[in-house]
DNA sequence: ATGATATTACGATTATGTTCGTAATTTACG
DNA sequence: CGTAAATTACGAACATAATCGTAATATCAT
């Protein structure tokens, strides 16, 4: 099995931001938290410092000011919560996730056809 | 807006428990929390009786043995968190929850027969 | 009835996560 | 150079979650 690693929801809304930038300083993933949150700068240092000491991301200390990046890709992420989510939240059930999400969050007429190309991919195999 | 409800993950797994049940007790609920964690009876029930202060289910005192019952329908929490998923892990885009989904966890031909029906019925609207 | 067993209630402890203040350090620039 | 501004490090306080022990209460079988 993979490396578990398990970020706690301010983690995760970090996480987020950093693959949005590819890296970024405290100074910039701070500007972004506060939009939605109303914390302070050392707030999102301590929580970015931590995320460091627990390898969830790495940090270039070459200049004073750091460059984090994280040390995972989305997609395993994704992938991660996507298993959790089918295990514990449909009952196994991908397909039942699959159309919960489409019933409920509509996609573009181009995204639709992107599915279904996958899915004769699916079944051609 | 609908009321939140924003359990544990311990209280998840403790729903989904009666979810399948449709309710259950103290001591069914822990059997199968047993299966996959090592704590004791009393942990569980704390747990429960919390989630009963939150309302996040509702019991049935008559008896000395209560009998749990999920405030919610599993539908509702299947939506609030695919939604939150979307929003956090894939920019907002549904097909790429799709695809990652069904990429990784391929689900039956005739479960894909029926998504495909969904999908064209979407489409032709 | 009464003793054994199961269940609940509840407080206390521990673990984990979040927040911030303060001091030290570096950088920028007048 | 020397002061202001920004950044980091770090400890401490606070909040939330999880765990369990113990006592009170109810149930059941003999």
């Amino acid at each position: 099995m993979s490396k578990q690693f398990k970020p706690t929801e301010s983690e995760l809304e970090i996480l987020s931001i950093l693959w949005e930038h590819e890296n970024a300083t405290v100074r910039m993933v701070h500007e972004v938290v506060q939009k939605t949150k109303d914390v302070g700068y050392t707030t999102t240092l301590k929580l970015m410092q931590i995320m460091h000491e627990k390898g969830l991301v790495t940090r270039n200390e070459t200049a004073k000011t750091h460059i984090y990046t994280p040390s995972f890709v989305k997609e395993k992420a994704q992938e991660q919560y996507v298993g959790k989510m089918i295990k514990t939240l449909f009952s196994g059930s991908t397909s039942q996730l699959v159309l919960q999400a489409l019933g409920k969050h509509k996609p573009t007429p181009q995204d639709l056809i992107e599915i279904k190309k996958l899915i004769d991919e699916l079944e051609s195999k």
